[in-house]
DNA sequence: CAAATAATCTATTAATTCTATAGACTAATT
DNA sequence: AATTAGTCTATAGAATTAATAGATTATTTG
């Protein structure tokens, strides 16, 4: 499952995408729209800031705004900066590979085998999804 | 990710499938030879025994053995005992489905259309792959 | 029956992660 | 200068996960 705070940072997202480009949405406003706990908005606005996917203005006038077009905006990068790896088990993630200590070799394991597979079945739809798409719903 | 348990538990389960099926597996037996914790793997087999997957005999050449066949226990159901849901939020889940209580409509929401298709990808998978298949790996 | 074997039960702990909150601080606008 | 709004640090509470400990019960075999 995913964390809360990767559904609301989905849910904040759209929320930004759905907006006129032209003005930074307020944290706030997003809080109270999408019925999430500001503090906690703050916190995960901040990440997603800091993986380059939003930007920030402070004071009047400010608030947070895409840094990308919404349609290079995928739903399996937004995971993977929230809630980290998509995949199933350490040693079939792409961008968080780990080696299973108890296991002598993925080479013969049909557990790795199959959530290989599970894992590409997922991505093919989260690669694909957009912001855009999102919004756009 | 699927917790240690789960990974514990599907490897023990190949594991015992992979055995005569005459003779009771010893816990201790499994977790040398996978290298799991003992103590650990006990709760865990329980667990699948609790739920019909397994059945036990106590006392000398007792153990653990498969209550059903192989080709029956699908990867999807071992998954669910053991960690839970499969689906990547609550409200798409088909057998713990709970309620976002952020969300106003599920029928408006992009999040809950797209995980309903990522989950459907993933049981098309995991209902299907059954102790079998991955035993005979 | 006694000894050995092996699962069962209860419980507790340790570690980690998740969720959320608090409060002071900095930057921008008017 | 006042107001607005994001930033930073930190911590705390809750829940979950992972693992351990020790006593108990059931079964087989000699």
């Amino acid at each position: 499952m995913l964390s809360r705070k990767t559904k609301y940072g989905l849910k904040a997202l759209i929320y930004i995408a759905k907006q006129d480009k032209s003005v930074p949405v307020l944290i706030s406003e997003i809080a109270e729209k999408e019925h999430i706990s500001k503090k906690f908005l703050e916190t995960i606005l901040l990440d997603l800031k800091k993986f380059g996917i939003l930007g920030s203005k402070m004071g009047k006038g400010g608030g947070y705004y895409l840094l990308k077009d919404p349609k290079e905006i995928k739903v399996a990068s937004i995971i993977r900066v929230l809630d980290g790896p998509i995949a199933l088990l350490p040693c079939v993630s792409l961008n968080f590979y780990e080696k299973c200590d108890d296991c002598p070799s993925e080479e013969t394991c049909a557990l790795n085998k199959l959530m290989i597979q599970v894992r590409d079945n997922a991505l093919s739809i989260l690669e694909k999804q957009s912001l855009y798409d999102l919004a756009s719903f």
